[in-house]
RNA sequence: CGGGGCGUGGCUCAGCCUGGUAGAGCGUCAGGUUUGGGACCUGAAAGUCGUGGGUUCAAAUCCCACCGCCCCGACCA
């Protein structure tokens, strides 16, 4: 197909907008590939809708290659699944909720679990027919706090969501595995390098996740690594063999002991002159109102709490800080001095790195006052132990004892073994050969599929614009006559570009009265792999000029040998994006 | 929701402090000169200065409220 530019809407942007912020959402407003409507909200242009369609296709062939069966949902649905599987609740922060005339809720769809559950419900009773595994690819609505970066995070966006039920345990594992390859090869012909990671669950629920992360310094995520490649986890999830600074374990015998710190509220005040208690040897003592009853979390005062661990800990994920007053009111002191010695009638959950502290510095639960001597175990009454801590660099990993890396990443895909969670809720059972009523067990996997697309553009972009994968790519050639008032410069372009489209190829058509420059620049910013150009300085030696986006190399070749330069350059570009 | 920043032709911004005529560059339209990496000249169209209220003889400018956008935090594909 040939696309002439004349036709097109290409709106193409000299300047950097304001709104956006980091290189990929730049990109895509500077090549106008999208547009904004309002926060969170935006309308794919041409160029934009036909890379997202290339994402869009290739997770499509990978899901079906995979046998999972496409299906689609409504984006409207019933409140009452919501509150049957016991998320209206725990989602309804992002959940979108309107009304219809007769004054009745509906919500927009975030996710399909309840749908694809009530489904299987329905049509799925007997071992026979399983395993199955739905998926779609369809718009989710979620009421994001706060949308970021373009279509990163967005209040509408394009997801494509696999749903597996399986008869027994090994066979959802079996169901997980061909989703994590499929995404595996997903994302390597999208062009993406990415990482796979251990995850949190989080408010999905479940038996454990897999994330497809990309690196990226504008990534939201952090990703704890080792570099043999040995152990990755997202943060929120990540482990250690803990602290590289020992937390001291030699008991002083001496019994927990009030003294004055007047104004001190924080770690590192009571790490200065005149107390100088290091931060390693204080104990942080936080207060949450877990579903409105009241959690004290213990680390290390140089530990960050890490608030999905807390949430797995405590056992549920609605949960917020309490606020100084229910804090006093529960321990008499604010926040600052507060400390859990003496704290019996409240759930205590404690890091394990104070496991054996000793002689440790905490609030005294009286306005201005701290307690030294404090030995963990003997002076707290801890309901649990658990990792509560967010690791840090150079840490060592508990299974390798490799120092652990830290960088940031995008989440382009999510792959949850689910369980029962959803099928006992909601109904989902079958007969099995024993003639027994079992919920199937589920896995769910998600692709953001509009995110895939930005964060192929934040890892592939230079200087003078986006650098497509081809894989990707809107268009595989963008071609021009330099000069469309030399005609045989025009009738070279045309011929050669019906002739590379007649093969299969797309051709971006530059066909404006513009300046050279103008011309070349607005190639370089839509960013196809390859540009024909055809002007009468190489034209009289009998040759046209191609370059090649990815490295810049320009060739000047043959007029006769041109399209099969071209198709010859784009078969090495897809070797970089091929599997198997 | 807490903290910070910003709303002025399509885009990027100046003007605001110190109230009095709404500006520049880019883009757009017309004409001309140009023509291999964002040309130049001439002319033109295009702005409720985010919205509402207040102060004032007079508000883009000062005050209040609201709305929207962007960034940092909690949430997630």
């Amino acid at each position: 197909m040939i696309y002439r530019w004349t036709q097109q809407l290409i709106p193409t942007l000299r300047e950097v907008p304001g709104e956006a912020e980091i290189p990929s959402h730049q990109w895509m407003l500077r090549s106008g590939l999208i547009r904004k409507l309002a926060g969170g909200l935006y309308t794919f242009l041409p160029l934009g809708l036909r890379a997202l369609r290339k994402v869009e296709r290739i997770v499509r062939e990978e899901m079906d290659r995979a046998g999972a069966l496409e299906v689609l949902m409504p984006a409207l649905q019933p409140p009452e699944i919501w509150q049957q599987s016991g998320r209206y609740k725990a989602a309804s922060d992002v959940l979108f909720k309107v009304n219809d005339r007769a004054g009745r809720e509906w919500v927009l769809g975030p996710t399909h679990e309840e749908v694809i559950t009530t489904l299987v419900a329905g049509e799925i009773n007997s071992y026979r027919q399983l395993p199955r595994n739905f998926y779609q690819i369809q718009v989710k609505f979620r009421d994001e706090i706060r949308p970021r970066f373009g279509l990163m995070r967005a209040k509408e966006f394009i997801m494509k969501d696999a749903y597996s039920f399986d008869a027994t345990d090994e066979g959802a594992g079996i169901s997980y595995k061909k989703m994590y390859d499929a995404y595996t090869r997903i994302f390597r012909r999208c062009g993406l390098n990415t990482i796979i990671v251990e995850a949190d669950t989080g408010v999905m629920g479940g038996k454990f996740s897999h994330e497809f992360m990309v690196p990226a310094e504008t990534g939201e995520n952090e990703v704890a690594y080792t570099e043999n490649g040995a152990y990755a986890a997202n943060v929120e999830k990540a482990t250690s063999r803990g602290p590289l600074l020992a937390t001291p374990a030699q008991s002083t015998g001496a019994a927990p002991e009030q003294f004055a710190t007047p104004g001190v509220v924080t770690i590192e005040a009571l790490a200065k002159p005149p107390h100088g208690v290091a931060a390693h040897q204080q104990i942080k003592t936080l207060v949450f109102m877990v579903e409105s009853k009241p959690v004290l979390a213990l680390v290390r005062g140089d530990d960050q709490l890490n608030e999905a661990k807390f949430a797995a800990a405590a056992g549920s994920t609605v949960f917020r800080p309490a606020t100084p007053e229910e804090c006093h009111a529960l321990l008499g002191a604010h926040p600052g001095s507060l400390g859990a010695v003496g704290v019996s009638n409240v759930t205590v959950l404690a890091d394990e790195a104070l496991r054996g502290a000793c002689g440790m510095v905490t609030g005294a639960n009286v306005d201005g006052f701290h307690l030294r001597h404090v030995d963990a175990e003997r002076d707290l009454t801890v309901t649990r132990w658990h990792d509560l801590r967010t690791v840090r660099a150079e840490e060592l990993s508990r299974e390798s004892g490799e120092p652990l890396r830290i960088r940031r990443a995008i989440e382009v895909g999510h792959v949850f073994k689910l369980g029962t969670k959803y099928s006992e809720a909601m109904g989902a059972r079958f007969l099995d050969a024993d003639g027994q009523q079992k919920p199937c067990i589920m896995g769910c996997y998600g692709i953001g599929v509009t995110r895939t697309l930005q964060a192929v553009i934040e890892q592939s972009w230079d200087a003078n614009g986006i650098i497509w994968p081809v894989s990707v790519a809107p268009v595989e050639v963008h071609a021009m006559a330099i000069n469309v008032q030399h005609a045989p410069s025009v009738e070279l372009v045309e011929r050669l570009s019906s002739e590379l489209a007649s093969g299969g190829l797309d051709v971006l058509m530059d066909d404006r009265d513009e300046r050279a420059g103008v011309k070349f620049k607005d190639a370089d910013f839509v960013g196809a792999p390859i540009r024909l150009s055809v002007g009468e300085r190489s034209l009289s030696k009998g040759a046209v000029e191609i370059k090649l986006r990815r490295t810049g190399a320009v060739e000047n070749v043959p007029v006769e040998q041109a399209v099969e330069r071209v198709k010859a350059l784009l078969a090495d570009e897809w070797r970089a994006v091929r599997v198997d």
